[in-house]
RNA sequence: GAUUCCGUAGCUCAGCCGGUAGAGCAUUACACUUUUAAUGUAAGGGUCCUGGGUUCGAAUCCCAGCGGGAUCACCA
């Protein structure tokens, strides 16, 4: 490969050169004995001085200031940056100097991975600093690393902030701007809470296919590709629901998956190719019922994430204890424009939207026309957590029927902040009904929605043998992560966002 | 998809009316045995995103493309 190498890296090479010819094997195999952390030094070094004379750390090195003979340095291990005082004649005690004067000051860079053995000790200006004694390269850095330095008060120097280069290199991006990682820890914490709250309720995890003959569960474009052997083609699935309803109908009461979806759309700050939805289902319950659940779901998530209910999200606060309030998708509009809408046919909905300054499609029906409404002129004003409840019917063709109203269906959707964090309904289970609501879908992609459902006539047929009442929801769990870290875009809690690919390193 | 802003050293950024590029950090060399963005002195480092055009001359002006961000539309 002909690459084109600065200064700095080809300056990196020839060292790697002369350790390899000292007899330094800059990627060396054995492991490295660790018996402390960065984190663990400077909780507990102060209270527990005895336990910390002999310590073996590996770490990155960040910044080293050089007194002469002796230096200061930063190492970085994964709980953290710890200072380390690596003076000449305790590493060289002998006679020859070169491990400090030529190895240390010389041959090892910013960047490079080390492992070392010494004591804790606190300085003149009173920092818990490691005193090495024994020094070890354990990687060699061959890259630059750029150099981010925080002063006493906190402010930063040279951050790299600029969104292209730490999301292509997310791995510099976590090295050297260490709060990206407590996000990722987050995540992965709010993902934990949800598992264990699931299991300790007694639903199964379980796993289902990704790849479909069929992408059904949702309205939405797929991705398609190819099975060679079978040659046919299959789609990345948008959405798990017929699998999990069927397991519901094999008798399975409560199923659960973190599921990796896919949907061939546009790409913004709120949506990634690829993406996590938890969807759950849970049999003889109905949509009150999976309120009550998932309202308390989120709330112990938050508990566990903080120590209390309340998150800061940009400039507001909140509060996600339980119960969250429950407002009807009429009243809703009611409320923030004060039309009354539960009695209008088409042409009024049509005409109700021209006067709120609202564009419409000739395509639009009526269940369209409402959601049309209610996301011009309510959705965004929900910032704390809200229950919105019973949608059009024309909008949700897995939903069951309404129980009381006519042309509406058990559904609900959670807004905070704004936004739709979560999609639940009692799940229809009637398969005479989900035949006709399929065949309306099918109507609508004759008339070239190129988003409506696919018949699943497997589904169907499940749903003939028979599936118990149930309820069941899906949480999008990137934004819910982006809710209760505080970021404003997705990418920022995925480790690797979609990305153009990168055209200068594959031609290289 | 539409609009708009941005792309200069490893990183963060200057660069005016068009005259062949600068700073800080990083790097290299020297000094310094408890520093805190360590400091001081000196040095090296550039496909100014790519390709065209205008011009005696383009990082700068114009056009097209590539990449990224933001806003809007669609969606979760």
């Amino acid at each position: 490969m002909d690459q084109h190498l600065s200064e700095q890296e080809i300056l990196r090479r020839d060292k790697l050169k002369e350790l390899i010819s000292l007899g330094i094997n800059p990627y060396p195999a054995n492991e490295f004995k660790i018996n402390a952390s960065a984190l663990d030094i400077k909780e507990n070094y102060e209270r527990d001085k005895l336990n910390y004379k002999d310590i073996s750390i590996a770490g990155r090195i960040l910044t080293v200031r050089d007194m002469g003979k002796a230096c200061f340095a930063q190492i970085q291990d994964a709980s953290g940056r710890i200072q380390i005082y690596v003076r000449r004649d305790d590493i060289s005690p002998g006679e020859d100097k070169s491990l400090f004067d030529h190895v240390w000051k010389k041959l090892i860079d910013i960047g490079d991975i080390i492992g070392i053995k010494g004591f804790v000790f606190t300085t003149k200006t009173g920092e818990i600093s490691i005193h090495v004694t024994q020094l070890q390269l354990l990687s060699k850095s061959l890259k630059p690393l750029p150099i981010v330095k925080t002063d006493d008060s906190g402010q930063s120097f040279d951050e790299v902030n600029d969104p292209e280069f730490r999301f292509r290199q997310r791995y510099v991006d976590l090295i050297i701007n260490p709060q990206i990682r407590d996000t990722f820890r987050k995540r992965t914490q709010i993902i934990q809470s949800i598992r264990n709250y699931l299991n300790n309720a007694g639903l199964l995890e379980v796993e289902t296919p990704i790849l479909q003959s069929i992408p059904g569960g949702a309205t939405a474009r797929p991705f398609v590709t190819h099975h060679n052997a079978l040659n046919i083609p299959l789609y990345l699935r948008i959405a798990n629901e017929l699998y999990l309803k069927r397991l519901i109908v094999g008798g399975f009461d409560g199923v659960y998956e973190f599921a990796k979806d896919f949907r061939n759309e546009g790409m913004d700050r709120t949506h990634n190719p690829e993406f996590t939805v938890l969807e759950f289902y849970v049999a003889y319950k109905d949509y009150n019922w999976m309120m009550s659940f998932a309202e308390q779901m989120i709330e112990k998530t938050v508990i566990d994430l903080y120590g209390n209910t309340e998150v800061k999200v940009g400039e507001n606060t909140i509060d996600f204890k339980a119960p969250f309030k429950r407002v009807t998708m009429y009243d809703a509009i009611k409320e923030y424009t004060g039309i009354d809408i539960s009695n209008m046919n088409e042409t009024e909905l049509r005409e109700t939207c021209k006067s709120l300054n609202i564009h419409t499609e000739a395509s639009m029906g009526k269940g369209k026309l409402i959601d049309e409404i209610f996301g011009a002129k309510c959705e965004g004003n929900y910032m704390q957590p809200t229950f919105i409840i019973d949608y059009p019917i024309e909008m949700s063709p897995l939903t069951k029927k309404h129980r009381a109203a006519k042309g509406l269906v058990e559904r609900f959707e959670l807004m905070i902040n704004g936004k739709e964090i979560a999609n639940a309904y009692s799940e229809l289970n009637d398969p005479l009904d989900q035949r006709e609501r399929f065949e309306e879908q099918l109507k609508l992609q004759e008339r070239g929605d190129d988003e409506a459902m696919f018949i699943d006539h497997d589904f169907l047929r499940a749903l003939e043998y028979g599936m118990p009442p149930t309820a069941g929801i899906g949480i999008g769990i990137d934004r819910l992560t982006m809710l209760l870290t505080n970021n404003a875009s997705i990418q920022e809690v995925l480790f690797f966002p979609q990305m153009r690919p990168e055209k200068t390193l594959s031609e290289a």
